[in-house]
DNA sequence: ATCCAGGGACGCG
DNA sequence: CGCGTCCATGGA
């Protein structure tokens, strides 16, 4: 088990953040996590944070996927202190982090949240784990890793309404199909250096739009200039930013404000 | 019942 | 390009 005493991080808030579908709180200050194949289980008690795994999975895995390394206090430092919406939404959820998530499972999993909401989306990816996910012990726990591409072919688009996936189910069929036969690379998406670059190529996959595409950069890619509008983002644009949202300000990290204003609108109250 | 949820494809003018 | 319309599903 590693211990390690971290500031601006709390699970709590990471949990209920959005970005992430299969965390789970599954007892008081105590989370479980499934990201691509792994699970961790993990305990916070103000600063200090338990994770239980080893001193390699820690280091090479779990340190880059919570943006360990990086301070969000200086993300924190430099809102504008006049703007008391912003900042009240940065105060709120201090502890969030972006994740650097699997690109695979982040395209599947963003298909799946369009016109849906968070609770339905975590049914449906956690059943389409279960469905097509290699069955994975840690320990004694027994969970169902994410499908990769080859597995999740061999679902037809009935076998994933069947799944309650809706009129998605289409796009996940040929999104996967796009994958497999090489049309898309992940590896070169991947490798871009440049945002709009890796979301040009993003907006090729069928039902990946500018919001998809955005989230697919923000939470898999680390694009921090990736600022998805969803409802409840085009909601806060047009109340508090009808001049449009401070983009110069906040260049190179414009996506960690826009998950301050979402967590916000979900938790404030 | 009606509305809404981390939207996007498509057709139209 | 900007605009309607349709697309499943379940909870409030």
């Amino acid at each position: 088990m590693i211990t390690v005493e971290l500031d601006n991080f709390s699970l709590k808030e990471i949990c209920q953040s959005g970005q992430c579908f299969r965390m789970y709180e599954t007892e008081e200050n105590t989370y479980e996590l499934i990201a691509g194949d792994q699970y961790l289980k993990m305990t916070q008690d103000g600063g200090i944070v338990n994770f239980h795994c080893s001193d390699m999975e820690f280091i090479c895995y779990w340190v880059p996927y919570f943006d360990i390394d990086a301070d969000y206090s200086s993300y924190i430092a430099k809102i504008n202190p006049r703007d008391t919406y912003l900042s009240a939404a940065a105060e709120c959820g201090s502890g969030i982090r972006i994740l650097q998530q699997d690109l695979w499972e982040m395209i599947i999993t963003f298909l799946i949240s369009q016109q849906n909401n968070i609770s339905r989306i975590r049914g449906c990816v956690e059943r389409l784990c279960e469905a097509y996910g290699e069955k994975k012990i840690s320990g004694e726990k027994e969970y169902y890793a994410f499908p990769n591409p080859e597995r999740l072919a061999a679902a037809s688009e009935d076998d994933l309404r069947g799944l309650g996936m809706g009129y998605r189910a289409r796009y996940i069929v040929e999104t996967t199909r796009s994958i497999l036969n090489g049309e898309i690379s992940l590896d070169r998406i991947y490798q871009y250096r440049y945002y709009s670059r890796a979301k040009q190529e993003l907006l090729k996959l069928s039902g990946v739009g500018e919001k998809v595409a955005d989230c697919i950069c923000l939470f898999a890619l680390h694009h921090m200039d990736a600022f998805p509008i969803d409802t409840h983002i085009r909601q806060v644009l047009d109340e508090h930013y009808k001049r449009g949202f401070p983009n110069r300000r906040y260049r190179g990290m414009r996506g960690i404000m826009q998950q301050y204003i979402f967590y916000y609108e979900l938790n404030k109250k």
